[in-house]
Formats: C-alpha cells, structure tokens, sequence
DNA sequence: GTTTTTAGTGCGCTCTCCGGACGAAAGGTG
DNA sequence: CACCTTTCGTCCGGAGAGCGCACTAAAAAC
C-alpha cells in the first residue's frame, strides 16, 4: 500500500483523509455530511472513509440512522471513529498534587487517579511516585503497557522550548529536571510536556467551553497565576516556550518578595494559599480552597469581597492584555476560577481599564472543565501528538 | 513543500505555485534550485515555471550564469519575478502628516511625497488631500489609473474589523468614518486599510530589521503609542481587529485625562508631543522631534534623562507584554523610535520587570525602516492583496 | 403506487505529480 | 581535440487523486 513515493500528491491524499478525521471526531456522520463540510465531493468523501474503514479507523455505526431529522430521502448511513485500540496516558502535576488518567485514542477517559504531593520540592520523589500511579491505573484499565502509545503531561512552570527542562527559579525542587526525560524513562513511554495553563487552554479550546474560537485568554487561578493564550485557534508558546506568566506581571511597586525573585508580582496578591491566609483570621473553622467556594456562593460577604478584590486585580493585568491582543473570550479556570465573585471582579477591572471597544468585544466565564481542564489537556496533547505522528 | 489545505488538485497546483514565486521572491535563482527547495521533481518545477512565464509572472534572466560557483555541469538558467507591469499606491495618515507612495509590484517605491496636514480634526478634507496628492504622484509616475492594482494606506487609529470604521474616541475628526471606503471612492481603486503600528510591523518583518522572525513586538512611538503584534509570523489583529492597543495602558492610577476617556493612559505621558512639552522650557531653542533627536545623539544630559524615563515607561508595559507572549525581538518605530536614549529605557525596564529568561530571550532594535516603515508596510498590504486576488 | 428527495457508488475524464530517459552545455582529462 | 563527468532542463509514460455524471437505494410525501 504505503509506497515509499514521496509526493504531494499522496500529502494532499493524507491531508484530506486528515480533514475527515478531524470533522469527525466531532462526532457520528454520514458521508454526506462530511463531504459537505471538507468541501469535497462525495465521492472523494465515499473513497476516503473507504480507505479509513480498511484501515480500521473509522466504522459505520450499525445504529440504524434516526428517522433523518428535518426531510424525507434515503437515510444516511453513520460513520464514526473507530474507538481504537489502545490509548494514552494523561499526567497533571500541580503544585499540591498528581492527578493520572488513562484515556482512549478518541479521548474518553477511562481511568483516573488524584493524590495529594508536595510537588515543589521534591522533584525525583515526585515523579517516581507519579510513574508508579500511573502503573496502577493502566493496570485498572486493563491496559497492557505496549498498547499505550504515549502520554501527555503538564507541570506548573514555565518550560524551555528547546531543552524542555523547568525554567529557572520556579520550582525549586526542580532546577535543571526534564520532567519529560525523566518520565518517559520510568514509563517506557514518549513523554510530551507543557505548562499547566497551556494544557488547560487547549482542553478548554477542543473540548470546553471556547470550543471553536480562535483569539481566547486562558487564566489559571490557583496556587500561583498563569496563562495558556491562544491566538488564531492556535496556542500561543513564544520564541522559547515561555508565553504566558500573568503571574510575574507588576501589579505594584513595593509588596512581598516573590519566588521569582521580584517583588509586586501579581502572584504575591493573588493566590489560593495567599487568599486563604487573608480569609483565615477572620473565620473559626479551618478553611480550604472548597469551602470559600462554598461561601461564595452562600454569599458570605468577606469572601466576597476578597475574592472580588484578588478578581480585580488579575482583571487588571488583564485589561493591559486585552488591550493587546483583542481576544474573544477570558476563561477562568484552577481551583479558583469557579468563583463569580472573581469572575465579577475580573470583569470590573476590564471593563475599567480596557478600551470600551476591546472590552465589549471579549466575554469572561468559567472555563467548563473545572479542574480538571489540566488532565483534559495532557490528553489531547497526547492524542494530538500520536496522531501527528 | 507546503501542506495542502484540504481541497481540489487546482488548489495544490496552485499552492505549489505560491511556494515556488515565494521562494523565488527571495531573488533568481534556476529551476533546480527551486525543485530542490520546494522538494517537488524537477519535472513539476519546469512545468510551473513554465506557467508563471506563460503569466508574466516570471521572467528568465538573459544574464548569462556566472560560471556556476562550485563544480561544471550545464549552467542554469536563472528565472526571477519579472517586475510586473502597473503598480500599486501606499497611504501613510499620520497625526500630522499625510505620506503617499507609488510602487511597482516588487514593492520598489517610485514616486514618495509627504505633507504637513492637520489629520485630526479634518476626516474628509484629508482624505480629499491625500486623493490629490496621489493622483499627482501616479502622475509623476507616469501611471494610468487603469495600470494601478490597488492602495494601501494606514491611519492612526485602532479599525473595527468588521465596519473598517474608526473606532470611537481616539480621531476626533473621522468618527464613524470609513476611511477604506471614501479613499476609494475618491480613488477608483480597490482600498485596503489598517493601522499604523500593524503596517509598520508588517513592513519590518517583510523588508526589515525583523525579516523572518516568528514572534515580534513592533512599538510605534510617536505622536500616540501603538504596536503592531507579529506572532507566528504573522499579524495578529484580534476579533475585531483592534488588537495592539498599548498606548492607553493605564501605567498610572490618576494622571491626566486621555483622549480616550480613561486617566492614566501610557499615551499621556510618553508620546513625542507631550515629550516636548516637557523639554521645551529647559531650552531656548524652538525644539522639534528631528532637534530632540539631534540632541540625544550628541550627549545631551537633559534630553537623555527624558527620552530614558520614556522609555521605561514604555518598557514597564512592554515587560508585562513580553512576559505574556515571550517574543524574539522588540522593534521601536514612529519619529522616536531612532532614539537610543528610549532603546536603553526600554531595555532596562524589561530587564527589570520582565521574568529573566523572557528578558534575555527578547533582542530590544531600532526599526530599519525609520519612518517610512508605514508607508513600505501600505504598499506591502497593497501588494499582499493583489497577489492574493 | 408514483413522485420526490437524499445517500452512496461505479465509471470515465482530467489534472497533477513523479521517475527515468534523453539532449544540452559547461568543465576536466588524457 | 575527443571523451568523460556533471549538472540542467525537457519529454514521455504511468500512477494517484478528485470530480461530474449517471445510476441504484431507501425513505418520506403525495
């Protein structure tokens, strides 16, 4: 079959079997319909699924079709993608905890596993602990390890483009670590990685709440503040890998020294633990990160307002951002990004310091995944990976 | 050589066709040299090329082949982009000045004249102007209007993508203006419009300081202050096509009133007019931008401390900006952007407020092209489009 | 039962690309 | 000078890809 011809021909063949796929995965269709959405003929359409069916990858649902919603004719016959054999593996390495998932090629998550790990300091520990959770859950999905076609990872920090290994001064447990290196080598597996917020963007953009936008800001709200930009429907990584530290961004001139060595960063204000340590004083029981959601939404006013502040003061670095690039959407997301009353805040401060145009253009919401927008993420960065190739 | 979208075989000839005017844009070179950087057959290159002569789109080069630099062999004919017959109109509206350029459409400018208008406050008497002035430039020129393709022109003034109209507030005297439209009814020629900062950046990494690089901040600073977005080569514009909007960053929490409505907006306190108006009591002399200029170069402690301070106030939005898109290069532009007082400003502030590894990633340049970057970037959109149908 | 409408497929055509063969035009070598 | 080598450009046949058209299939509408 596959001659070793190489040709443009044959790209532009694999381009638009490619195209198919891709509308696919959308979703069951009948051959009409795609050769209605890539544009091609049906019987270029007819011919490709043809190849696909052949190769396993695609298969015509027995499911005879509805009654054909709106009109009358021959009913289509369904084509879906075949779930295929085998799958990938998903890794969120926060920075208080290690989140694994085992998940099929079409991304439907079978397995999942989340513990709690002092992830900053203890690099190697970190990721022993994380291969060996990994381990176990492909074992409950009854997934032998030579199925597994590779994994997709995020760590909280930014990462070299070309080296892959944790920028400087983050992380300190783990300077100079490739975390993609070293889990790869404990799993056997290839190891694709990338930063958090990065993830939770393409997550949000493929399978969220952007799906299908093209200019959206990611924020991540958590134990620090970071952004997964995407431009043109594209996440954006910059010339070394490093695009989107909100968190870094001065928001004043004197305030706390910040772990990167700066101080005034807005992730010295704007944090979960600086939050909770705000809040704290001021309530009898014991707070954590769910139960000031829970009293947001009960309306507690000092959480309210807390969080509408810390809501003001990322939507101000935002404006200046917004201003810049003109994006579509603002999408929150971390542990924190559920609450309105950030999101309130957040939209105050654009609307504020943002030109009224730019303003009116973007709408700020919730990301849909929550947190789990990471896992999500390392998953369709591993699936996107296999299927590149 | 370059992925097909999905589509037709006409749609793959026709990309094989653009790859290869692309890459001889880059200057003559033979039809092996296109097939081996193409990696189509050489069968395939002669058989396009032969079409792009059949066009009139390329020419081969009567020069003889120098004696073919390395080994013996048939020297190869040299094929080029013939300078194609008629040309196109650039349009640079400034604050102060109207610029209009003639060019053929290899982008060699022909004809330039430049005026001394008060743009603000007068939309339609300036676009009357600047109509005239380039029916007398092609008339220097010695063009038909019939061998004009089309103009393009820039105004100083973020532009709603969909309206292409002045967005609101910033030109007092072109509200609800559609500047596209009127020059070309003035004109009879097709009319393409954008900003000036997004023209300027354009004419940088097409013809300029940044030629070929991926991800660039050009920053525009002059009258106003604006940049021009470069990220994955190519402009970015927003959703609605206001992005680039750093001059009205709000840089201080009260300050004077912008005319944008809000206080505190970066274009208050940097922007070569109100630089002046700090300056000039100090000096006896009238003092203009090309004097300041002047002054900079030669030592002069006043002017120096001045145009610094601008710059790290320019730098201080900058470092957030590169923080949040990590690019390879800041180019300055607009009457100051020559300055080396405002280059050091900038580069101090980023290296001070901008992550480390994001600092050191980002080179801090003057612009090659001064302030005609504008006018090159117009007449680079104008051919841009025509190229494109 | 007939018509209409939509879905899927087979056939022939054209377009595009490629590989190999061939002539062309130099330099190098005896 | 004849001959070989090397590179360039072209010609020719063949294969891959997509499309239009005609045809069958299967349902709803009349």
């Amino acid at each position: 079959m596959t001659a070793p011809s190489t040709g443009s021909l044959e790209r532009l063949r694999t381009a638009n079997r490619r195209a198919v796929t891709s509308l696919l995965s959308g979703g069951p269709m009948s051959r009409a319909d795609l050769a209605r959405g890539t544009g091609l003929s049906r019987t270029t359409v007819s011919s490709l699924v043809a190849e696909l069916i052949d190769g396993g990858l695609v298969t015509e649902t027995t499911d005879k079709a509805r009654p054909h919603k709106g009109g009358s004719g021959r009913p289509p016959v369904l084509v879906t993608l075949s779930a295929p054999s085998g799958g990938v593996v998903g890794v969120d390495v926060g920075h208080r905890h290690v989140r694994v998932a085992v998940a099929n090629r079409t991304g439907h998550v079978l397995v999942e596993d989340c513990a709690a790990v002092d992830v900053d300091t203890h690099g190697a520990d970190t990721l022993d602990r994380t291969a060996a959770m990994v381990r176990a859950a492909l074992r409950t999905a009854g997934l032998e390890r030579s199925e597994v076609h590779a994994a997709g990872m995020c760590v909280p920090a930014p990462l070299d483009r070309r080296s892959a290994r944790v920028s400087t001064g983050i992380l300190p447990g783990w300077r100079e670590l490739s975390p993609g290196e070293e889990l790869q080598r404990r799993l056997g597996l290839p190891v694709y990685v990338d930063n958090d917020a990065n993830l939770g963007a393409l997550a949000e953009v493929e399978r969220g709440a952007a799906r299908g936008l093209a200019d959206v800001l990611y924020v991540k709200v958590a134990s620090g503040v970071g952004a997964g930009i995407v431009l043109g429907g594209r996440l954006h990584r910059g010339t070394s890998g490093i695009a989107g530290e909100l968190g870094h961004v001065q928001v004043g001139e004197d305030g706390p020294i910040c772990r990167c060595g700066n101080r005034g960063c807005l992730e010295t204000l704007v944090s979960a633990p600086r939050l909770l340590h705000v809040l704290q004083p001021a309530y009898d029981e014991e707070l954590d990160v769910e139960r000031v959601l829970e009293l947001d939404d009960d309306g507690d006013a000092g959480v309210r307002r807390v969080l509408s502040d810390a809501g003001r003061t990322v939507g101000r670095a935002l404006a200046d951002l917004c201003n810049a690039l003109n994006p579509e959407m603002v999408l929150l997301g971390g542990s924190l990004g559920t609450s309105s009353s950030l999101a309130v805040g957040i939209r105050a401060s654009i609307d504020r310091y943002a030109q009224p145009d730019t303003a009116a253009a973007v709408r700020v919401a919730a990301g849909r995944l929550g947190d789990r927008a990471e896992i999500v993420g390392a998953v369709s960065l591993a699936i996107a990976r296999v299927a590149a190739g």
